[in-house]
DNA sequence: TTGATTTCTTAATATACCTTATTTTTTTTA
DNA sequence: TAAAAAAAATAAGGTATATTAAGAAATCAA
């Protein structure tokens, strides 16, 4: 199992002893999936937290009327989820699709919840991470109210360009909130 | 100073004995503001993260060409702040604004530092609280992304009943991405 | 390599939402 | 209580973005 990244990831924010990473990383699982398989789908139960290894994936909402909406990205060294339905044992309300084949480490939500009883450090860093991901999102937010279609795009293209440059005009778009047509109007009166 | 509200907050999700409880108390500044006054505009540093004892708080972002988004409303028992800026010193972001005449308690961010060094506990509740603050954020956004502004203006008022009946037409469209013009269209039509 | 499938582009028409302006209603102030 | 100010409603015309549909380009399967 590939642990220099996760631990590094961790320890950017808290430090830990040999018998502690080796006690966390014991809680891990590793898998491989291969593009556009699911991790996760609406409606099943979300019993893990992932960290990315490698490859990309894509949470998405899937309306009734069948449209999507792109909730986030992650690659390499990121974390995925449905938070919302890991925390409190429901069933998903996102899918999350694997875009490039990926290596991730799954962490249960029974698992953490005995590594904060172990190590409560862990609150810490998990603190750290929510506070990051709360923030992207409330930046997102107001992105969102407060600019058209095309500065939302540029703003995407500039902040995650490793992302923007591998998934497909229509992933783009739903995670823009426009049609994949409007979006492919955008980019032709760029030139 | 009024100090059940806050406490009984903080042991929804953590335990403290007398002395912690008086360490953490010990810490907050209260403060009364009036209608309209605000207790951080843009620019200026963001040194606080804001409990509300009583009335009703706005956060919103005045882009360059003079339009509003509001990013939060915070009413009684609720925590509030522009919080990527307080957490990195940064000047900030958004205005918070007085809705309705509010009696707050303050905690600064050295006091915070000091409060996670001395009762390590805080780590914990203060995951809890921003895991509920970037699940709320993600769910914001799914229904940005994937429902028309009567929808989500709806939901809005089903799910914040306490708030929408107490703020502004303007504060309620800024809050749902549209304008007080076309808000009181939708209203018009719903009779 | 070829056909089959998916993705992307283009364009016409449609609609949700915006802008501006005016009037009415509500709130604030004196 | 009246006057002034602010907020909300209404309406006409405009724009950003959606929808539908068709063809072009890229990717995939065999």
């Amino acid at each position: 199992m590939n642990t220099d990244l996760i631990l590094s990831n961790i320890c950017k924010y808290i430090s830990l002893n040999n018998e502690e990473k080796n006690h966390f990383l014991s809680l891990l699982e590793e898998e491989h999936i291969v593009r556009n398989k699911f991790i996760l789908r609406q409606g099943e139960l979300c019993n893990h937290i992932n960290f990315v290894n490698e490859g990309i994936l894509r949470a998405y909402y899937l309306n009734p009327d069948g449209k999507e909406a792109t909730v986030m990205f992650a690659v390499k060294d990121w974390w995925i989820t449905d938070m919302y339905c890991f925390l409190n044992g429901l069933p998903a309300m996102v899918n999350i699709q694997v875009v490039e084949s990926c290596e991730i480490l799954k962490l249960s939500k029974e698992n953490l919840d005995k590594l904060y009883d172990h190590i409560p450090q862990f609150n810490k860093f998990f603190r750290i991470l929510m506070q990051n991901a709360y923030c992207r999102e409330q930046l997102r937010i107001i992105q969102n109210l407060s600019l058209p279609a095309i500065d939302r795009y540029d703003q995407f293209v500039q902040k995650y360009p490793q992302i923007a440059n591998k998934i497909t005009l229509k992933q783009t778009a739903t995670y823009l909130g426009i049609t994949p047509e409007f979006l492919s109007s955008i980019r032709g009166k760029k030139d």
